[in-house]
RNA sequence: GGCGCGGUAGCUCAGUUGGUUAGAGCGAUCGACUCAUAAUCGAUAGGUCGGGAGUUCAAGUCUCCCCCACGCCA
């Protein structure tokens, strides 16, 4: 561990992905891409560190999808878990583990936070109507009902709002109602009953603890005080659903009397799993000491616990979680970082899970390596206002900053030293002023670079990064070895350690944005992965004479133009 | 309609608590170099900081009004 960056301990956990389907990239770079950054960061940092994310699998939509895929629902979310599961590897990202909210471990926990609460009386019982539809043998959210609007006469108002003139609705205000599943007109208004959580009796205790921090971003604390301040102020919340696909109601290890055969809505047991996501891990894990990193009288009163999300899931994590654990009086570890995104846009409009427009996930691994998204993706996050992907952003930020700046200066440098010295690292001379200047600039700029992934600064730890890169050209066009090696062989060879010194570093550093490319690079020198440099002019001097290396080709081929127009218009359309 | 975030060079964006000639990358133009993935390096051009009013010795940066885009509304 070097001085003066004494280890500490991260717990860190993206959003969690709902389990319909794959996600596009505008999810991707909302949350888990640069939780994984951070993540790999931390770690490159010698941290210790615990990167948890799962699947969300409960709720109508995974029922109805699972239906259209002519599956039982277990089945077809175990399905789509392994799916998921297996495009965030090909993403590169570094999850210690990816869990399911259907889980057994959040099962017992969800039921165990309800019953605390419920001791807490912080849990009332409410009676309510609910539309129940014969034919799909199934109460209907309020979303799943379709009707004509009793406002504008538009036919496809849905039961909570009504898309035309957006006026708010109750599915009971509908003209013709009939299920949006089903079509079915044979409904029937039922009286059910429900526990909702008394979120207002927690109101002062969140707006204190919000309050308590000052580092959040803007937009995150204004989401969070809009919510608790609007209106009538914080709203108690339904936490219950007559459905099959859930965690069931109980309290605690008991049954609920009047409960029978209702789940917990999704909301509730969803952030829930980025607790019970850690017990996966250490069941996974020969029994690791998951409380460690939960709770606070358990050890984890010196982990830093950092959120990832996009800003339309801030409200459950500002508000809904907090409330949950607030309200158990019991002391798990709250967080302290909350990172929010705004969305990416796709050519103008949005990428859109349910009208399949943009680019998804599979399909990006399909066309490139990961690594070209995640350095687009991340250097262009949407992370103080949304941001826009283009096809020809992609092409030209991807072709200039990885396939010109970066990877052709491992090309040239590799082949360069290859036809005039052979595949082994050159001797002969030492460092004179233009090197200690260039160590000077980079310990400078590794130094800033360091900071600013430290606080999570994304667009700009990307820009100091490709500032470092571009240092390596600037040296080399100042040194000019091809023409140095004419007149001095030995000041040619010593130029040409300190590109190699280069590239090793920047194998080191780019690893949290690039973890392939990097290790290409590392491996194309045959050594091990550096630490991480805290000191430049040590680092920049581990690659010695005598050192074999191989050159590796093309790092990154670069986008052509008919590569962009192919893609440009097989993606223009709705995915099938 | 309410609320929220924005509106800065052709494009994508930086601009800390108000303070000297408003910055970066890309693109454009010119030049240098020739080791390299027709790559690289340097230089130049380009903005009345959405509009208007106000506070101040001083405003892209604060206040008010307006316009535009986007998003959210359990």
């Amino acid at each position: 561990m070097p001085k003066g960056h004494p280890m500490q301990r991260h717990l860190i956990t993206s959003a969690i992905p709902y389990i319909n389907g794959i996600k596009h990239l505008g999810n991707l770079v909302g949350s888990q891409l640069p939780a994984d950054l951070y993540a790999r960061y931390l770690r490159a940092r010698g941290h210790e560190v615990l990167f948890l994310c799962a699947t969300d699998e409960h709720g109508t939509p995974a029922e109805l999808a699972a239906a259209k895929a002519g599956k039982p629902v277990a089945e077809y979310c175990a399905e789509m878990h392994a799916v998921q599961a297996d495009i965030a590897k090909g993403f590169g990202l570094s999850f210690d583990h990816f869990g399911r909210s259907s889980s057994p471990q959040n099962h017992t926990l969800t039921q165990h936070f309800a019953g605390r609460l419920a001791d807490a009386g912080l849990i009332r019982e409410v009676s309510e109507q609910q539309v129940y539809s014969n034919a799909d043998g199934r109460y209907l959210p309020d979303r799943y009902i379709e009707g004509t609007c009793p406002n504008c006469a538009y036919d496809k108002a849905r039961g909570d709002q009504c898309e035309n003139c957006t006026k708010q609705l109750d599915p009971t205000d509908l003209i013709n109602p009939r299920s949006a599943i089903s079509g079915s007109t044979d409904l029937e208004v039922r009286e059910t009953k429900h526990l909702y959580l008394r979120q207002s009796a927690l109101k002062d205790d969140l707006d204190a603890w919000i309050d308590s921090k000052t580092d959040w971003p803007i937009l995150t604390t204004s989401i969070a005080k809009k919510w608790l301040h609007d209106g009538d102020g914080l709203q108690d919340r339904g936490i219950t659903r007559d459905l099959d696909w859930g965690i069931p109601v109980r309290r605690g290890n008991e049954d609920w009397p009047g409960m029978e055969g209702k789940v917990f809505y999704v909301w509730f047991d969803a952030p829930i799993e980025y607790i019970a996501c850690a017990g996966e891990w250490a069941d996974a894990n020969g029994d690791a000491d998951w409380e460690r990193w939960w709770r606070t009288d358990k050890g984890a009163d010196d982990v830093r616990y950092t959120q990832f999300m996009g800003k339309d899931n801030v409200p459950f994590h500002t508000l809904s979680f907090p409330a949950t654990i607030l309200g158990s009086g019991e002391p798990w570890k709250m967080v302290d970082h909350l990172k929010s995104f705004n969305y990416l846009t796709y050519d103008g409009g949005q990428f859109s899970t349910s009208q399949g427009r943009g680019v998804f996930m599979d399909q990006a691994l399909e066309i490139l390596p990961a690594d070209y998204w995640r350095w687009w993706l991340l250097s262009n996050c949407p992370e103080t206002s949304d941001s826009e992907f283009t096809w020809e952003l992609f092409q030209q930020g991807v072709n200039k900053d990885l396939a010109d700046v970066l990877g052709n200066f491992v090309s040239r440098v590799t082949k360069f030293c290859r036809s005039k010295f052979g595949e082994t690292v050159p001797s002969g001379g030492t460092y004179g002023d233009r090197e200690t200047a260039l160590i000077e600039e980079l310990q400078a700029r590794v130094t800033r670079y360091g900071a600013l992934m430290e606080a999570m600064e994304v667009r700009k730890s990307a820009q100091e990064l490709r500032a470092i890169w571009v240092a390596g050209n600037e040296y080399l066009q100042a040194a000019a070895p091809w023409a140095t090696i004419k007149v001095d062989e030995a000041q040619a060879a010593m130029q040409i350690r300190m590109a190699f010194n280069l590239i090793r570093l920047y194998a080191t550093i780019s690893s949290p944005f690039i973890p392939t490319a990097s290790d290409r690079m590392q491996s194309s020198l045959g050594m091990e992965s550096a630490d991480w440099p805290e000191d430049v002019a040590s680092a920049l001097s581990s690659v010695q004479a005598g050192q074999t290396f191989a050159v590796p080709e093309n790092l990154f081929a670069k986008i052509s133009d008919d590569d962009r127009a192919d893609w440009q218009s097989r993606f223009a359309g709705t995915r099938g």
